[in-house]
DNA sequence: CATGGTCGTGAC
DNA sequence: GTCACGAC
C-alpha cells in the first residue's frame, strides 16, 4: 500500500472520563465537571475536565479545590479508589464499548490509549466510491466537518466538485479520498453516539501524525480534515512541539538545537543536517515529517500487550518497611490477577511475562528507576499469591542493598521505595485444544478427521485431556461450552445492541474472534443432526422456532442515525469571513481551549435532541458474506436486504436472525446456570462470604430466586439512567434495581465461568470441587520466608 | 510530596 | 532484558 495515499483517522473522544461520568450519573449532564482521583489531598488531582468547566477557567493542572475556587457549582466525581488505589476499569470498559463500535468500520484499527484509536479507512472509501456520485455529496451529509485552510467545508467540497482549479497543488484524488473520508468518519461518530452515548472529535489525514494533529484542532464533537496541499500553510504557524513525539524533552531539543520554533521553519534544513545534528533515523524521520509524510502504518490492535497496575508513593508515604511492601504487592497483585481474569474470558490469552518496577530514592536523594522481569512457567498459577510472592521475591533480589540487616530492625528497607508497579505481558493465546477444539473432537469424532490434528500438545498433556474428556459427562463439556459462549456474548454486547448494519463494513479480512470460532463450532454441530439429550433439546427449540414463526418473521424498515444537526454549534457561520490564516491562527489557539468555542457547547446536548435525522445509507447485504454461520441454518431466508428477526418462543422477543443462535444459548445458559447454581452452591457461599460489602444483597433478598426466564432485552439493551439504581458491591457499577436480582445472577455465573476457566488453563487435573487451592506447584518462595 | 496510573516504543 | 521517554 503506498503510504503516501492512505485515508488515516484519528478518533479521540472528548473528554472521555467526564462524559463516563455524566452517562452514568444523569444528574451531572449539563453542569460543569472535572474528574479527580486521590481527593482527600486539596480536592484531589483533576484528570479530566467538561467543556463547560473549561469554559470557566478549570483546567488539567489544578487541584479540586482550585477548580471550585474558579468554578463554585462545579462537580467533581472522583474515580473509585478501593483500597487506597485508583481504579479506572469503569473507563477501561467504556473504552472498549466505543472501539467495539469503531471495529464494525474497519479491522484496520489500533487503539492508542483508552480513549483513542486510529483506522485505516483506505479501503473502505475506495469501496464506497465505486458505489457513489461524489457530486451527490453535501455539507450536510458531514454536520461539524471542518477542512484545514478553508473557511467553511463548503468550500473545499466545492474545490473537490471543479477539480481544485483554483490550486497548482491541488491532489484531485487524494481529496476525493478525504470528502469520502470525512463522510464515512461522520457516520462512524454517528454510530459511537447511537451506539455509546460518547461523544467524539476526529482528525482525517494520509497519515497518523496529522491525523492526530489535526485532530485536536476542533473539539468537542467536530471533525477536521487536512488537505495535502494545506500542510505547509498548517505548519507556517504550528509549534514543533504540537507535533507527536515532539511535545518532550526530543521536540525541546531539536528547537534549542536548530534555533527554530515552528514546524515551517524545520523544513529548511537539509536531511543531512539534520541526521548530522540528531541521529541517523531522527533526522530522516524529522525531515519527513516536516514535509507531511509518516509512513508508520496503522497496526491492527485491539487488546493491549501489556496489563499493569502502579502505584506512587510520595514524600513521606514512601515505603519504608516490608510489611507495607507485601501488602502493596499484594493489593496490585490482585488488581492483575482480576483483570487478567477477565482478559482470559474475554480475549482466550494468558501472560508469559511478569515484570516488576519500583524506584527507590538514594541515600543522595536522588531517585533510581529498577525493573525486573520473571517468566512464568507452565506450572505457575496465575493467581492468588503467584504475582504477590513472586513480586516480592524479584523486589527483593533486585535490592540486595536494601535488604534488612540480620538482627535488628530486620523490618526495614534502607531506601525508601517511592513507586512500586507489576505488569504482565507477552501473552499467548490458549490453544484450542484447550477447550473448543476438544469439544469440536468430542462432538464430531469419528467423521472429520483434521481436527483431531494436533501439532503443539505434548502426548502426555494429550491423553491427559483425552481422558478428561471421556470421564467427563457430557452435560458437563456442555455446562462449559456454554457458559463460556454466554459469557462472551455478555461481554460483547455489555451495553449495545447494534441497531442497525454498519455501512460498507470492510470486513474482507475479520479477525477471527474466538466467539466466531466458537459459532462456526455450533454451525457445524447443528450441521451434523446429532442429538445429544441437552443440544439436541437446544436444537429443537431453533427448529421449532423456525417452523411455527417463520411467519412471524419481521422486517425492520431502514432505521435512520441521528446525526447532529449543523445548528449555531457547527462551522460555517461562526467562521465565515476570516482569512485562511486567522483560520489557521484560531484553530491552532483551540488547542489551548478557546473559551468562545467552549461557551457555544453549552446547549450542544439539548440541541442535538431537537436535531434533524440524516439518513444513513444502510449495508445492502450482496457481498459474499452472505453466507454467514447463521444464514445455513435459516435456509427458509432468502432476502437478504433488511434486518430480519425471529420471535423467540422461549421468551417471545423479536431477535435479529443473525443474533439467533446466541440468542438460544442464552436461553440454554439460562437453564444450566439454575443447575449450576446447586451444583455449586456450597462455593457460591463461600466465594460471597469473602466479600465484604453485602449489604447491598441484603436488600434484595431474591438473590437465588429466578423464576421467570427474563427477556434478552433485560440483558443486552442500554442501561436506562433514569430509573432507580442500586450500587453493586461486587463490581460497583450501579444497575438498574429492577435488574438486580440478574445482575447478582451475572455475578455468581461469572465467578462459575472463571472456575471452570481455571481448571481448562491450568494443567492441574481436574477437580470436581471448584475450591482453588492455591498450593504453588512452582519453587516459589513465601513471602515470610523473607522475615525471622 | 503533589497529575497519577497506564500504555507503547526504541536504544542499548 | 532494562531503561528512559512520550503520551493520555
Amino acid at each position: 500500500m503506498d503510504q503516501e495515499n492512505r485515508i488515516v483517522v484519528l478518533i479521540d473522544m472528548d473528554c472521555f472520563y467526564c462524559q463516563v461520568e455524566e452517562k452514568l450519573n444523569p444528574e451531572l449532564r449539563g453542569k460543569p465537571i472535572a474528574v479527580v482521583q486521590y481527593n482527600p489531598w486539596k480536592g484531589g488531582g483533576i484528570i479530566a475536565v467538561n467543556y463547560l468547566a473549561r469554559a470557566r477557567g478549570v483546567n488539567r493542572h489544578m487541584r479540586g479545590d482550585d477548580a471550585k475556587e474558579k468554578c463554585p457549582e462545579i462537580q467533581l466525581p472522583s474515580v473509585p479508589c478501593p483500597k487506597g488505589k485508583a481504579d479506572i476499569s469503569k473507563y477501561r470498559d467504556a473504552g472498549i464499548e466505543v472501539a467495539k463500535v469503531l471495529q464494525k468500520f474497519t479491522t484496520l484499527l489500533e487503539r492508542a490509549s483508552i480513549d483513542e484509536a486510529y483506522l485505516d479507512i483506505t479501503i473502505p472509501i475506495q469501496k464506497r466510491l465505486e458505489t457513489i456520485n461524489i457530486h451527490t455529496l453535501a455539507s450536510n451529509l458531514m454536520p461539524n466537518t471542518f477542512a484545514l485552510g478553508y473557511d467553511s467545508f463548503d468550500d473545499f467540497i466545492s474545490d473537490v466538485h471543479n477539480c481544485g482549479s483554483d490550486s497548482i497543488d491541488f491532489d484531485f484524488e487524494h481529496a476525493k479520498k478525504l470528502l469520502v473520508g470525512a463522510l464515512i468518519v461522520s457516520e462512524i461518530r454517528a454510530a459511537v453516539y447511537e451506539e455509546t452515548g460518547y461523544r467524539c472529535s476526529a482528525g482525517i489525514a494520509h497519515n497518523k501524525i496529522l491525523a492526530k494533529l489535526v485532530c485536536g484542532m476542533n473539539k468537542p464533537n467536530k471533525q477536521t480534515v487536512l488537505p495535502k496541499h494545506s500542510v505547509n500553510m498548517l505548519y507556517r504557524t504550528l509549534p514543533v512541539t504540537k507535533v507527536k513525539h515532539l511535545g518532550g524533552k526530543f521536540g525541546s531539543h531539536v528547537c534549542e538545537v536548530l534555533k527554530i520554533k515552528t514546524m515551517g521553519e524545520l523544513q529548511s534544513f537539509s536531511e543531512k543536517v539534520l541526521q548530522t545534528k540528531f541521529d541517523e533515523k531522527n533526522g530522516a524521520w524529522l525531515y519527513n515529517i516536516a514535509r507531511g509524510i509518516d509512513t508508520e502504518p496503522v497496526q491492527a490492535r485491539f487488546n493491549p500487550k501489556s496489563i499493569g497496575c502502579c502505584k506512587n508513593f510520595k514524600g513521606k508515604a514512601a515505603l519504608l518497611d516490608l510489611d507495607s511492601i507485601k501488602k502493596w504487592l499484594k493489593d496490585l497483585g490482585d488488581e492483575i490477577e482480576n483483570r487478567l481474569e477477565k482478559d482470559a474470558i474475554e480475549n482466550n490469552r494468558t501472560p508469559k511475562q511478569m515484570v516488576v518496577s519500583f524506584t527507590v530514592q538514594l541515600p543522595d536523594g536522588r531517585e533510581t528507576s529498577s525493573s525486573k522481569s520473571y517468566n512464568f512457567s507452565p506450572e505457575d498459577e496465575l493467581c492468588g499469591e503467584l504475582f504477590t510472592n513472586k513480586a516480592f521475591e524479584v523486589l527483593i533480589d533486585s535490592t540486595e542493598g536494601c535488604k534488612p540487616k540480620e538482627g535488628e530492625s530486620n523490618r526495614k528497607l534502607r531506601a525508601p521505595i517511592k513507586f512500586l508497579g507489576i505488569s504482565v505481558g507477552k501473552f499467548e493465546e490458549h490453544t484450542e485444544n484447550k477447550k473448543t477444539k476438544k469439544i469440536i473432537d468430542y462432538f464430531s469424532a469419528g467423521s472429520s478427521s483434521e481436527v483431531t490434528q494436533r501439532t503443539n500438545e505434548t502426548a502426555k498433556g494429550k491423553e491427559e485431556k483425552d481422558q478428561d474428556i471421556k470421564t467427563k459427562n457430557k452435560n458437563s463439556v456442555d455446562k462449559e461450552y456454554v457458559l463460556q459462549k454466554f459469557f462472551q456474548a455478555q461481554v460483547n454486547n455489555k451495553s449495545n445492541i447494534p441497531k442497525q448494519e454498519i455501512i460498507e463494513s470492510s470486513n474482507e479480512n475479520v479477525l477471527e474472534s474466538s466467539l466466531d470460532k466458537q459459532e462456526s463450532f455450533f454451525v457445524k454441530f447443528l450441521k451434523k443432526d446429532q442429538s445429544t439429550d441437552k443440544l439436541g433439546g437446544k436444537k429443537e427449540m431453533i427448529g421449532e422456532c423456525h417452523e411455527t414463526q417463520t411467519n412471524k418473521i419481521n422486517r425492520s424498515i431502514s432505521p435512520v442515525c441521528n446525526i447532529e444537526d449543523r445548528g449555531d454549534d457547527s462551522n460555517g457561520t461562526a467562521h465565515s469571513g476570516s482569512t485562511i490564516n486567522d483560520e489557521i491562527n484560531k484553530s491552532i489557539a483551540l488547542f489551548e481551549d478557546d473559551p468562545d468555542e467552549i461557551s457555544r457547547v453549552s446547549n450542544m446536548r439539548e440541541l442535538l435532541k431537537t436535531s434533524h435525522d440524516v439518513n444513513i445509507r444502510h449495508k445492502v447485504n450482496s457481498s459474499p458474506k452472505s453466507e454467514a454461520p447463521s444464514r445455513t441454518v435459516t435456509p427458509e431466508v432468502t432476502e437478504s436486504n433488511h434486518i430480519e428477526t425471529v420471535e423467540c418462543s422461549e421468551c417471545g422477543k423479536a431477535v435479529p436472525l443473525e443474533k439467533f443462535i446466541e440468542h438460544s444459548d442464552y436461553h440454554v445458559a439460562l437453564k444450566l446456570r439454575e443447575e449450576e447454581r446447586e451444583e455449586f452452591r456450597k462455593t457460591r457461599e463461600i466465594i460471597v462470604a469473602k466479600k465484604p460489602n453485602v449489604d447491598a444483597k441484603n436488600k434484595n433478598p431474591q438473590v437465588t430466586k429466578n423464576e421467570a426466564v427474563p427477556s434478552i432485552s433485560k440483558f443486552f439493551t442500554k442501561s436506562d439512567n433514569t430509573v432507580p439504581k442500586i450500587m453493586c458491591s461486587e463490581c460497583g457499577d450501579k444497575v438498574a434495581k429492577e435488574k438486580f436480582s440478574e445482575h447478582l445472577d451475572f455475578h455468581e455465573a461469572q465467578k462459575l465461568s472463571r472456575e471452570l476457566n481455571k481448571k481448562q488453563t491450568s494443567s492441574a487435573s481436574l477437580n470436581n470441587s471448584v475450591k482453588r487451592k492455591k498450593v504453588s506447584t512452582s519453587p516459589l518462595k513465601s513471602i515470610d520466608m523473607f522475615f525471622r
